[in-house]
DNA sequence: TCTCGGTATTCGGTGTTGCTATGTACCGGT
DNA sequence: ACCGGTACATAGCAACACCGAATACCGAGA
């Protein structure tokens, strides 16, 4: 990937951030492992982390210090109500941008020629 | 909308705006035109011709400068072979990502209450 | 004529975001 | 004592969309 992935995370890593948090309670290094199984290989360490003080500070999470038997304590967050209300709104945005690109996006007539 | 928009739209309004190119020639105020008819609402005049200049720069676009009956000169944008190399590879980024967020979605058993 | 609105582009400054790089800290195994 | 895995924090940077203002061309109306 390169550049372009960068730009297109922006906004967007907050979101799917959120979502997982919406299913289970996590802290900052799970998540980067998760994304990079995931195939977000190239995330920064630090990126998620900067995130996550971001969404606590707006008040979208709770947070929780939990010691850990194989390292220093972890932070582990949870999605509060206003962050739910917040990544409804995500949600909504998000279609509306998949709706606009699925109609410019290229009917798919081609027929997935494995060139390159 | 909101901020989420405006973050989400990195890289994304610059896909949006090549894959537009792809399909017909189109010059700036043109293009933010058509992009408020669509929806996006409060797209920044400024915006779409920073974006423009940037795309050239990389060698993404050709110009050819048109003159028009009612105003100044257009800048009419062509996509070149290397527009569409990069928007090829745009596709595929988006795809990546849209799938992953397509998988992180809640499953829409919900019936939209319409709560708040 | 002078002004106003629609057409069309440009540019400097701002805020948000993800990346880079580095540092800190805790722990177990060798 | 050292190293690697776990876990978090942060300062500086680059890119991008927004805001606001300016410039320029044109035709219609006061």
């Amino acid at each position: 990937m390169g550049k372009q992935e960068t730009e297109m995370l922006k906004g967007v890593l907050e979101g799917i951030v959120l979502a997982i948090l919406a299913t289970r309670a996590a802290y900052g290094y799970e998540i980067t492992a998760w994304l990079r199984q995931q195939g977000f290989s190239d995330i920064a360490e630090g990126t998620v982390y900067a995130l996550l003080v971001r969404v606590e500070q707006r008040g979208l999470v709770d947070v929780e210090k939990v010691p850990s038997e194989k390292g220093p304590p972890r932070k582990v967050y949870t999605l509060n109500a206003q962050g739910e209300d917040y990544l409804t709104e995500f949600w909504r945005t998000w279609s509306f941008l998949a709706e606009r690109l699925e109609q410019l996006r290229p009917a798919r007539l081609v027929n997935e020629e494995g060139e390159k």
